[in-house]
DNA sequence: CTCGTAACTAACCAACTAGATAGTTAAAAG
DNA sequence: CTTTTAACTATCTAGTTGGTTAGTTACGAG
C-alpha cells in the first residue's frame, strides 16, 4: 500500500487543499470561507494555499474546475439512449440524482455561482451545462411527437426538475441545524425517497391525457 | 405630499436600512455584506445600524422578519380556507408564487442561509418559516383523506414545490449573464409561464387515480 | 557525501471590518 | 425661550483576515 503518511508530497497536499476547499466553500461561501479553516481541514500550513494556488481566489477557481470535471463525465453517457421517452426521462432523472448525491458540495458551489451571475464559469463548462437542458428538451420533444408526453415548456420543466433535486441538497445543512436544535418540523425524507417522489410526480404530471383508453 | 426630505425621521431611516440591507444581503450573503455598503445604500451613517438594530446580526434578522411577514400574512388566510384540496393547493401555489416574485431578494437570502446551516437565522424566523411546510402538509393530508390526492411524502413534495419556484429565481442572475454573452440556450420562460407549468405539474402529478369514473 | 531545490513552517503585517464612543443637533415638550 | 431627549455624525479601536517572507527541512540528482 506504500507509505501511509510521507512527510512531503506535493500532489497529496494539492488534493487535500482542493478537497477541504470544496467543503468549506460549499458551506460558507467564498467570502465566508476562512483560508485558515481550509488549511486546517487539509492538515496543511495556510501558506500552502498561496504556494500552490496563488491565493484564495486561485484555490476557489481550481476547486470549481476540479468539481465540474466530475459533473461533465457523469453527463456524457446520457444522450445515446434510444428507449421510449418516459423510460428515458426516468433514466435521466436517476442519472442526475446520482451525480447530485455524489458531489453535493459542487452543486452548492454552483448554486452560489449562479446567484452571483455565474461570473467565474467559463464558456466550455457553460456549454456542457446547456447539454443538460438540451437532453430534457429532446426527451420532451420526442415524447410530444409520439403522443406520450403532453405539451409543456421545456425550459421551465427543466428548471423544475433540476430545482427539485438541488433544493433538497441546499436545504440539507439547515435541516442538520434544525435537528440539532430540536425544533425540526418532522423527520426529513431520505434522498432516495425524494428522488422517487420527483420521478413519480414527473411521470404522472407529464403524461399526455389518454383520449380514449386505446393504449395497449 | 409633505416634506420630501426632512432632516430627521426615525421611521424613514429604519425603513431605508431594511431595504438596503435586503438588497446587499441578497447579493453578497451575510459574511460578504459590508455594513458600510448597506449604510451608504440607505444614505445613512453606519452607526445607525447599531443604533436601530443592535448590529449587523440584528439588522439581518430584522430584514428577514420584515421580508417574511409579508409572506406569512399572505399565507395565513389559506389555513382556514375550506375549499376542496386541489383548489387550495392551486391557491397556495399562486400565493407563494406572488410572494416569491414580489420579494426575490428575501428568497435569495434564505437560500444562502440554508446552504450555510441557517446559522444566522434565529428561532422566531425559523418558526415562521416552518409555517410554509405545515400548510403544505395540511393540504396534502386533507386531500388524502378526501381521496382527491394520492399518498405522497409531504416533506419531499414541499421541497419540490418550493424548490421549483426558488430555482427559477436563483438562476435568474446567471441567465442575465448568459444572455449578455450571447450563448444562452434559448429564451427563458416568463415567471408566469413557469408558475403555470409548476401548478399544472402538481395538479396532474398529485391527483389520486380515479378507481372508476365515478366522480361527478 | 553534498548540494540544489522543492516542499514546508512559523511569525509577521498591512488592510479591513464591526462595533463603540464621545460629541453634536434637530425637534418636541413645557 | 429653555429644557430634554431622540436622532445623528465623526472618529476611534480591538480583533480578524488574507497574504508575505525569512528561514528550515526533506529529498533527489550527481
Amino acid at each position: 500500500m506504500g507509505p501511509i503518511r510521507s512527510t512531503r508530497d506535493a500532489e497529496r497536499t494539492r488534493a487535500a487543499l482542493l478537497l477541504a476547499g470544496r467543503s468549506v466553500f460549499a458551506e460558507r461561501g467564498y467570502e465566508g470561507a476562512r483560508t485558515q479553516e481550509i488549511a486546517d481541514g487539509a492538515g496543511v500550513n495556510k501558506a500552502m494555499i498561496n504556494y500552490y494556488f496563488g491565493g484564495k481566489q486561485g484555490l476557489f477557481s481550481a476547486v470549481l474546475l476540479d468539481g465540474l470535471s466530475d459533473a461533465i463525465s457523469a453527463v456524457a453517457p446520457l444522450r445515446r439512449d434510444e428507449d421510449p421517452p418516459m423510460q428515458r426521462l426516468s433514466t435521466f432523472i436517476d442519472t442526475m440524482a446520482s451525480f447530485f448525491r455524489q458531489s453535493p458540495d459542487v452543486v452548492l458551489i454552483l448554486v452560489r455561482e449562479q446567484m452571483g451571475g455565474a461570473r467565474h464559469i467559463e464558456s466550455e463548462v457553460r456549454r456542457r451545462f446547456f447539454d443538460f437542458f438540451r437532453t430534457t428538451r429532446e426527451i420532451l420533444g420526442e415524447g410530444l411527437a409520439s403522443g406520450r408526453i403532453r405539451d409543456v415548456d421545456a425550459h421551465s420543466t427543466h428548471l423544475i426538475l433540476v430545482g427539485s433535486l438541488t433544493y433538497y441538497l441546499l436545504t440539507e445543512p439547515a435541516r442538520v441545524t434544525y435537528a440539532s436544535h430540536g425544533d425540526a418540523p418532522g423527520a426529513a425524507p431520505s434522498w432516495e425517497t425524494h428522488v422517487r417522489n420527483v420521478r413519480e410526480l414527473f411521470l404522472r404530471g407529464l403524461a399526455a391525457e389518454r383520449l380514449h383508453k386505446e393504449e395497449r
